[in-house]
DNA sequence: CTGAAAGCGCTTACAG
DNA sequence: CTGAAAGCGCTTACAG
C-alpha cells in the first residue's frame, strides 16, 4: 500500500507528530531532525494523504463552479479566469455544469455534501427564485456570484456594468452622425437584456433622442432571431441608420442579414454588438463590440470566495466591473487597417 | 457542528453500523429498522461525509481534467462531454488548465495527490517527451488521453481521424471540379498538422493531382497567419481555385482576405476550414468544415476511464473517431438558402 | 524541541 | 438481521 507519515517516522527514528511537524513546515523541529526526516520521505516516496487531512481540518482546499450550460467561449473565459486563482492558492476547481433552477439547486446540494470550501455560480440570470441560493449560504458555506441579479447584498457578486456600457456604445453611434438608432435586444426572462435595453434607452435619452418602439425588437440572443430581427428593421420606413445589438451571436446575424440585402456595413447601416466574442474579429466587416470583463470578473471572483474562506475582511461584497467598447469596422468611424494581420490586434486565440 | 451518524444511530437506537448500512442502501435490514433510521436522518438532516468515506475506501469519486490553456469552444465542447457522464456516475470532475509539459507534469502530481480516481487528458500533442504521462500510468491511476499522439497502446485513448477527413475535404474539392487546390497548414510541432498535411496529400493523390510545394504554406493556427498565406497564395501564377486550411481560425482569415483582395467564396475560390468551430456558422458565406467530434471524444473519454476505474474489460484502448464533413456555402456547390433563419441548421447556440 | 493519545466520520471484517 | 471493535492517515491539544 501507499506510505504513511508511519512509515517515515519508523524509518527516521521519530513520532509521527514530529514527521507532521516537517510534512507542515512548522518552525518548532531541529535542522538535524528536520533533515532526517526529510530523507526519510525522500527515500519512501511519501506524499501526504489530503483526504485524511480533510477529515480532521474540514477543509478539501477545493471550491465548486456552478456554470450555465452554454457552449460560448463567454463562459469559458470566467472559467479561466478562476482557475489559476485558485490554483495559486492550492484550491481545486470542481465542475458542475447546471442547465437550470432545479439543477443549480442539486448542485448546490451535491456540493456541500462534497464539503467544499466555497462555490463561485456563474449560470443565468434569470427572473427567477433564489430562495435555494440563499439557503445554501444560511449553511456557512461562501459563496460568490457572478453576474446574477436580484440578490441581496449579503451575498458575494462580480457584477459588469452592461447599462453603462450600452448606454455608450449607443452615444458612440451618436457621436458618428447617427440619429435612427435602432436595437435588437434579448430575450425578456434574462436580466442582461433588461440592463442593455436600459442602457439603450438611456443613451437615445443623453442624446436627446426619441425612443422609438418600432425601432426595438427582440430576439432570443440566438443567430436567427437577430437575422429576422434585422430584416423586419430594414422594412421599417424610415430604416434605421445604426443597430445596437444585444449580443455578438444576434450581431454577427445582422450584419449577415444587412449584407445579403445588398447593404453596406458601415457605410449604409452601421451595427454595434456586444460581448467581445472570438468570432466578432473575424467577421468582415470586423464587429464593434462591448468588451465585458470575463476573465477579470472570474478572477476577483476567485479572489473574493478565497478571502470570505480565510474570513479576511471584504470591502465590498458587490463589485461592479465596468466594461468598454472595442472599436473595430461596422460602426464606421477610423479604419483599422492593420488589424487582419497583426497579431496584438486580433488577440492570440490559439484554436487546435 | 455537523451531524453524524452517531448523532442517527443515538436517535434510531440502533448502531452505527446499521445507520452506514440503510445510507449505503445495503439489503441486510429489516424495514422497520430502516424506516426508523431514515426518519432519524430526515430529522437531523444528516448528510453523509464523503470525506470521511473516501478516506476508508481510497475512492475519491473524483476524475481530473487536464486541459489545454486555449481559449476555443473546442475544448470546451470536450469537456462538456465529459462532466455530464461522470456526473450521472456521481464522479465529480477538477479542472486543471496546462500551457506546457511541465505543467502537465505538475498536473498529474497533484492530481495524484489529490487522490483523484483518474485523469483525463486533454492537453496539446506536441512532438514531445511524453515519460511522464507513462510514469504516471505506473501509480496505477487510470488514465485516458484525448487526441494525443506517440502513446503506447496501453494507454487509452481517444482520437479523431484528422488524416482521413482531411483527405474527404480535398476530394469533395475535387469533385465540385478544383484542380489546383492549396493547403494552409498548421504548425510543424503539432501532431494535428502533421496528419492534416498527410490527408491532403493523400486527397491530391487519389485524385491523380500532383501535390505542388508552392500550393503549401504552413501558419501557426493564428488568424495573422491565415491571412498572411491567403495573400502569398493569391499572388502564385496560377492561383490555386480552392485551399484546404487546417483549421477554422485561419480559415475564416483565408475567407477574410480572399474577399478584401476583391475576389468572391466560392466563386473565385473556395475554402473549407476544418473545426467547426461557433463562428464558422456565422460567416458570410458560411463556412464549410471538417466537424470534429469532441464533444463524443469527451463523452467516450469519460466511458472509458470509468470503466476502467471499475476494473471493467475495455474492448479496445485506442478508439478512432470519424469526422465528418459539414458541407455550407464556401466550398460552392449547393447554397442552403434556408441556413440563416433555421434553427436546427445554424445549431442552437444560447450565449448571454 | 519532541512524543503518546485521542479523534475526525466513516466502513469493514468478524461475531452473534 | 444487528452490533462492538478496529482502523483509514492524518492533526491537534496536552504533556514533558
Amino acid at each position: 500500500m501507499a506510505v504513511t507519515m508511519k512509515d517515515v517516522a519508523a524509518r527516521a527514528g521519530v513520532s509521527i507528530k514530529t514527521v507532521s511537524r516537517v510534512v507542515n513546515n512548522q518552525s518548532e523541529v531541529s535542522d538535524e531532525t528536520r533533515q532526517r526526516v526529510q530523507r526519510a520521505i525522500e527515500d519512501l516516496g511519501y506524499k501526504p494523504n489530503f483526504v485524511a487531512r480533510s477529515l480532521i481540518t474540514g477543509k478539501t482546499n477545493t471550491i465548486a463552479l456552478l456554470v450555465a450550460e452554454i457552449e460560448t467561449p463567454f463562459l469559458l473565459r470566467v472559467q479561466r479566469g478562476i482557475e489559476p486563482v485558485a490554483r495559486e492558492h492550492n484550491y481545486n476547481v470542481i465542475l458542475f455544469s447546471v442547465s437550470d433552477t432545479a439543477d443549480e439547486a442539486k448542485g448546490l446540494e451535491v456540493m456541500r455534501q462534497q464539503r467544499v470550501d466555497g462555490v463561485i455560480l456563474n449560470s443565468i440570470s434569470l427572473q427567477q427564485d433564489n430562495s435555494h441560493i440563499l439557503d445554501f449560504c444560511r449553511t456557512g458555506i461562501p459563496l460568490v456570484a457572478v453576474n446574477r441579479y436580484g440578490l441581496d447584498d449579503s451575498v458575494g457578486q462580480i457584477i459588469w456594468d452592461d447599462e453603462t456600457s450600452s448606454t455608450e456604445a449607443v452615444l458612440h453611434l451618436v457621436r458618428l452622425g447617427h440619429r435612427r438608432i435602432a436595437h435588437i435586444g434579448g430575450p425578456m426572462d434574462r436580466h442582461s437584456s433588461h440592463c442593455r435595453l436600459r442602457g439603450y434607452k438611456r443613451g437615445l435619452e443623453q442624446a436627446g433622442l426619441l425612443c422609438q418602439n418600432k425601432y426595438i425588437i427582440h430576439g432570443d440572443y440566438l443567430y436567427p432571431s437577430g437575422y429576422n430581427a434585422t430584416l423586419s428593421l430594414l422594412r421599417i420606413d424610415p430604416p434605421p441608420t445604426a443597430i445596437f445589438v444585444a449580443n455578438d451571436v444576434m450581431a454577427v446575424a445582422c450584419l449577415a442579414a444587412v449584407q445579403r440585402s445588398g447593404r453596406r456595413v458601415p457605410d449604409d447601416i452601421a451595427i454595434i454588438g456586444v460581448g467581445d466574442e472570438i468570432f466578432s474579429r473575424y467577421t468582415t466587416p470586423t464587429l464593434t463590440t462591448i468588451l465585458l470583463p470575463t476573465a477579470e470578473a472570474g478572477r476577483r471572483a476567485a479572489e473574493m470566495l478565497l478571502a470570505q474562506i480565510n474570513d479576511e475582511p471584504l470591502p465590498e461584497t458587490k463589485v461592479i466591473l465596468p466594461a468598454s467598447l472595442t472599436v473595430r469596422e461596422s460602426c464606421g468611424g477610423q479604419p483599422l487597417d492593420a488589424l487582419w494581420r497583426n497579431s496584438a490586434a486580433c488577440g492570440a486565440t490559439v484554436p487546435l
